[in-house]
DNA sequence: ACTCTTACTGACTTGAGAGTTAGTTGTAGC
DNA sequence: GCTACAACTAACTCTCAAGTCAGTAAGAGT
């Protein structure tokens, strides 16, 4: 006799609840968009009542702020260290590194972040500020890194590494744009992956000396 | 005796309203984001009651749509005939046409308006098919034009063009979320222009055959 | 001066959703 | 089995904003 403890749930759990809840609202507010969600919904969909949310989360924004959180810990801290093991030229690198992005927007829900950061940080500057801080601030110059070492060893020829890093970077930021906000809505999907390896192609090329 | 007709107003001119009460709600839109932005604060930013704006706009969406048609209307046109004029090699041509862009993300409302409609593509997706038809679905095929014309006469070694427009490109969509979303909230603002012009070297010389 | 149409407004209705509170239920420890 | 606390909920309050409507005023035509 498995009653319908399965499907619904009902149960305490305390150490599941945080992460059920933010994968609800993660999907409400790409969805609707922040403001237009409502916490009654994400409750629902969390199997949990919205006054429950209030124990886990102090406000809806402290909500977003947490899955910002949670996606910028995950990430960088393995691309540093991609690039901190790596010895000898520098163009394998740059390609691995771009695929590691690509295989983020394929898979990950990094994209639908992305797009909600950008919608909100106006409105709410924290998370923008975070963001800024822990994930631009810490992934553009460590790329940039990368440029200035092969610069530096003479497998590439000097140009601005700031201006390079977005010339590198801006294809990924177009594909999370694309993917979270016009694949939905029936634009054709792209394939990430291919269009990683032909800007990491472009751009080593141009880099000859 | 100036009253305050000056400051106040409050006149009956129906033409310039819709054009009005469309900037307000460009500025607050932008800063407040869509869903968070009161038809009263748009009204009287433009100088008039919020019952007067449906006389001139169906609803509050309409009014985002309003403003996507116009800035859609504003830049094809230009794009396309700037390729269609031109003759000869295509390398000074795309230099061009990425100044063109770089110009309008920098000095236009266009990257405000790119992330409006980002951020709400989801939600009201008349909006978002609207831009990936007119802008989006125009742009990209333009440019793959032009690359394409590179290749056949054999200035350019071969490559996949849909690639490489993105490759082009991405930077810009780049520097345009740069613009509305991080710069407000204290990112240092970067040299639009000189990015377009590195993207333009780069990917050029990335062609040479 | 007097209409009639058009631009416009203030006050309202309606509905919704964030956050709270008082109370209920599961369960660990005895 | 009982107790006490932790997890949870139903039902509430309170604020806020979209959209409406009945009425006011500008100004063109007569």
């Amino acid at each position: 006799m498995t009653d319908q403890s399965e499907i619904t749930a009902r149960k305490r759990r305390p150490e599941a609840r945080p992460a059920e809840i933010l994968e609800a609202a993660l999907d409400l507010f790409t969805e609707r968009g922040f403001k237009a969600t409502r916490l009654e919904d994400v409750a629902s969909r969390a199997g949990l009542s919205k006054a429950a949310i209030y124990l886990y989360f102090k406000d809806k924004t402290s909500l977003l702020m947490a899955l910002v959180h949670a996606m910028a810990e995950a990430n960088i801290d393995l691309a540093s260290g991609m690039i901190a093991q790596h010895e000898g030229p520098v163009a394998p690198l740059l390609r691995q590194l771009l695929g590691f992005i690509a295989a983020r927007i394929a898979q990950s829900r990094m994209p639908d972040l992305m797009k909600l950061v950008i919608s909100e940080s106006r409105a709410h500057p924290e998370i923008g500020r975070f963001y800024l801080d822990n994930v631009i601030g810490k992934g553009l110059p460590l790329f940039q890194s990368v440029i200035e070492r092969g610069i530096a060893t003479g497998e590439f020829r000097p140009v601005d590494p700031r201006l390079t890093v977005k010339c590198l970077v801006g294809p990924m930021v177009l594909a999370a744009v694309w993917k979270s906000a016009f694949e939905p809505i029936g634009a054709e999907p792209f394939d990430i992956a291919a269009l990683a390896a032909h800007d990491a192609d472009l751009i080593i090329r141009a880099l000859q000396p």
